[in-house]
RNA sequence: GGGGGCGUAGCUCAGUUGGUUAGAGCGCCGGCCUGUCACGCCGGAGGUCGCGGGUUCGAGUCCCGUCGCUCCCGCCA
């Protein structure tokens, strides 16, 4: 610890903070009982805070009152003991301990509160149901993951404010209760007393806010925010989450990107995660999905996605014409030497099928000398020149599994990056400690909807348009949606997103324009982001900024696999609290003051 | 909304082809124990096999339904 406490009835230090140059003195300690090991005689417990164990020694001939007392001691009781600092005879130290060379040797013995059994052990770090966790989270918290998961989120923070603040940004709060803006996620939507009928939503992110504190002159914005989705759970996804939020103004991406480099290059330094120093690499979203197959590439193992098409370009096999033909692609990924069952490719194609793919065409390449070229169940289809030309562009030697997916580029792409990682995770791919930070850029800016007909903004739209040359677009520009890509930039580390950003429209004819294109005339623009509109036409600055996920960032700092273990009290995957019973019903008084009734 | 996995003692788990009284380790309770540190030794208690239904002479085990947790797809501008 820091600082010793101020001295009271409970404590006058932390019990990690003795040693043996305190050997000799008096001690007054409190915390929870670890573990007791009562000999009958001399009684030993590990006394435990949050700075750490030690062992306190109980001897009946030197402190008969407290060793009797302590004969009642159970796991998680709450004492206050006071005593001498004793060194421990060479024989008697425990090198698995930080204060394993001294113990308190006992004068008197106060139980404050006592602990009935815990559900599960607070001593050990083995497996606990994590429902179970969670309706117990205070005893929970107690345990060495929480306490060193919680520690480091504080720590991470504090290095986000630190350089935040030499750089002079000011956080600044946006509300909570806002209006809802239907336009990416479901919003969590809070009635209002005041207005029956009528809705706040929680915010899916304070975007408008911000970029209303860059039009009212702040330059440099961040705040440490709590965010609203209401959508299905994930590993790496909860309705309510935290995200660095930042903007700038008068920047362009290079600004953002050097800015967050500062900050999670510092972040990165002092959790003494092992990434390069920044700046970071970057990568277009194009090549990322061409090699990788993902927006969020992990490019710490090979496997990458090559094309196929040349080699197939005038094949009879239907599977593969047949996707030519109908403006697809056919492609493949070298899973090198694997040894796989027949039952393993089976689950490679659910997977396959899982993410939209029709099928899985799998091919082991063998010695031409003794064998057929390929064992595949498609050889046959094939001719000898596909299969050499295949073999080649794959650059495939005898005992590699081909896999190979011929769909539409979006299809095959996603595809083909999810058996990827699964043979990653199969065969353990990624070099054990390696870790890899860069950016993707280059984003589309629409997507086109056939089935709405309609274009839709790929980031969010109030991100700014550039032509394919790199430059801003201007309203113009937009006639010809489908070439423009957006100023926007992905942070990707072990290949998962913890951030993303964009430079905003500051023109409000651009930012128009854009609302038309996606289906949002004028009207509907006025009611429902009227108030940033209105705000653009009164000098904006240009401005970008950039969200980055705390929770994730975290979690992949402290090597969990999941965001719920580095929250202090988190929803579980189904969006319920199994701690507080949320949400639960409410009365009927407080229903008629809202004006609603349920169905 | 869909798919996979899990649900047996307080905890973590085992439980064979459907067959006697459902087990283990830890924890808990009692006793003994003055140098342990995952203390040790002896003894003991503890079960709605998630819940409901069905098949069967017989169900922890098979079938149907349902609930909860979890991983994934959809969804997440």
């Amino acid at each position: 610890m820091n600082r010793a406490p101020r001295a009271n009835t409970y404590r006058d230090t932390w019990v990690g903070d003795l040693d043996v140059r305190r050997a000799g003195s008096l001690a007054r300690v409190s915390g929870w009982v670890h573990r007791r090991r009562d000999h009958g005689g001399l009684i030993f417990i590990d006394l435990r805070e949050r700075s750490g164990i030690v062992q306190l020694v109980f001897n009946p001939e030197t402190a008969p009152e407290a060793h009797a007392e302590a004969h009642k001691l159970r796991s998680e009781d709450v004492i206050t003991v006071s005593g001498t600092v004793a060194k421990r005879a060479p024989e008697n130290v425990n090198p698995n301990l930080p204060t394993g060379e001294i113990e308190l040797v006992v004068s008197s013995l106060e139980i404050l509160a006592d602990a009935d059994t815990p559900p599960f052990p607070i001593d050990e770090e083995g497996p606990v149901d994590e429902n179970l966790r969670l309706r117990h989270r205070s005893l929970d918290l107690r345990r060495t993951p929480m306490q060193e998961a919680l520690a480091l989120r504080h720590q991470v923070i504090r290095t986000i404010r630190g350089v935040l603040d030499e750089r002079d940004f000011l956080e600044v709060e946006t509300p909570f209760l806002t209006r809802s803006t239907p336009e990416g996620a479901r919003d969590f939507l809070v009635p209002a007393r005041i207005a029956p009928g009528s809705f706040y939503a929680l915010p899916q992110s304070p975007q408008l806010f911000k970029q209303l504190l860059m039009i009212g002159g702040m330059e440099r914005y961040y705040q440490v925010v709590r965010c609203f989705r209401d959508e299905d759970a994930r590993a790496d996804r909860l309705p309510e989450f935290t995200q660095l939020d930042l903007e700038m103004g008068f920047v362009e991406e290079e600004d953002v990107l050097e800015t967050t480099e500062a900050v999670m290059g510092e972040v990165f330094r002092q959790a003494g995660f092992d990434v390069p120093a920044p700046p970071w690499p970057r990568m277009t979203h194009a090549e990322a999905m061409g090699r990788f197959g993902s927006d969020r590439p992990d490019t710490r193992f090979g496997l990458e996605l090559l094309d196929l098409g040349a080699a197939v370009a005038h094949t009879e096999f239907k599977v593969f014409s047949g996707a030519l033909a109908s403006g697809g692609v056919v492609r493949g990924i070298n899973a090198g030497r694997r040894e796989l069952a027949r039952s393993d490719l089976d689950s490679l194609t659910e997977l396959a099928k899982q993410y939209g793919a029709k099928g899985l065409v799998w091919a082991f390449v063998q010695d031409e000398a003794v064998q057929e070229p390929w064992r595949s169940p498609i050889a046959k289809f094939l001719t000898p020149a596909e299969i050499a030309a295949i073999t080649g562009a794959l650059d495939a030697q005898p005992g590699d599994l081909l896999l190979i997916v011929a769909d539409q580029a979006t299809v095959a792409n996603q595809v083909l990056g999810a058996l990827r990682l699964e043979l990653a995770r199969r065969f353990d791919l990624v070099p054990e400690g390696s870790h890899d930070v860069r950016w993707v850029i280059e984003f589309p800016m629409f997507t086109y909807r056939p089935e709405e007909g309609r274009w839709d903004a790929e980031h969010h739209p109030f991100t700014a348009p550039a032509t394919a040359a790199g430059k801003p677009a201007t309203a113009a520009d937009l006639d010809d949606p489908a070439s423009l890509l957006s100023r926007s930039y992905d942070l990707v580390l072990d290949g998962n997103e913890i951030g993303g950003g964009s430079i905003r429209n500051h023109r409000s004819d651009v930012q128009s324009r854009i609302f038309e294109l996606i289906g949002i005339d004028e009207q509907e623009a006025q009611a429902r982001f009227g108030f940033l509109l209105d705000a653009l036409r009164y000098g904006a600055p240009p401005h970008g900024g950039i969200a980055l996920g705390i929770d994730r960032i975290i979690a992949l700092l402290a090597g969990r696999d999941n965001i719920r273990e580095v929250i202090a009290f988190p929803k579980s995957t189904s969006g319920a609290d199994p701690l507080t019973g949320a949400p639960a019903p409410v009365d009927d008084i407080q229903l008629r003051e809202l004006g609603l009734r349920l169905r």
